[in-house]
DNA sequence: CAGTGGATGCTCT
DNA sequence: GAGCATCCACTGT
């Protein structure tokens, strides 16, 4: 895995529930100006789900998670890191996927900057990590996700997913709704 | 390994 | 003023 060269997801693909489009997610290459690599784990959450930031309605910081889909909607976390999320479904329905993990197959060598010295599995193993290693931060939030700093392209092999419970959250706990790679180094845990 | 706690900033009550 | 969709360094086996 990880040498995904298909064509360019346009934001159509993401005009879809995110249950259906997260799993399809799984292989897809991901890079933002030219850096990055192979989506391994997402998770979903939609505007029903009380562990989600769309669970009650628009506020200014998720403005974007309830705009259009196939766009990026970045949060800060714990004050210290971002997280990416893949905005799907329709205009003003608040559903996502986060991506947590990637396997790093292009600009090793600016992640490894960005991040300081770090062994190839480390450098985006986990929401905040693959954002600093892409160089993601608000700056990003509300872009389309078919347009440049981004590029999608599509998977040419079906992998085998691994599902599981999403992490770090209080609420909503038992759902599962935590996809991966099935027995890929480079997830943030292992399911 | 497993478990704990600190850093940090912004949103919402 | 609480509570985070986290990460890292540190402790103790």
């Amino acid at each position: 895995m990880g040498d995904a060269v298909g064509e360019r997801l346009t934001r159509e693909f993401f005009a879809r529930s995110v249950h259906e489009v997260a799993p399809e997610l799984i292989g897809v290459a991901l890079l933002v100006d030219g850096v990055g690599g192979t989506i391994v784990e997402v998770e979903t959450y939609d505007q029903d789900d009380p562990a989600s930031h769309g669970f009650g309605g628009p506020t200014p910081r998720t403005a974007s998670m309830f705009g259009p889909p196939g766009h990026a909607y970045v949060y800060r976390s714990y004050g210290i890191h971002w997280c990416l999320n893949l905005v799907c479904a329709a205009e003003g329905r608040a559903e996502a996927a986060l991506v947590r993990a990637l396997e790093p197959t292009h600009g090793l060598a600016t992640m490894r900057s960005r991040r300081g010295l770090e062994a190839p599995r480390a450098l985006c193993s986990g929401p905040g990590k693959l954002c600093q290693a892409l160089g993601v931060t608000r700056v990003q939030d509300g872009l389309p996700l078919d347009e440049p700093p981004f590029e999608l392209l599509a998977r040419e092999t079906e992998p085998t997913l691994a599902v599981g419970t999403r992490v770090g959250i209080t609420r909503a706990v038992e759902k599962p709704w935590r996809y991966g790679l099935a027995g890929s180094p480079f997830l943030s845990r292992r399911f």
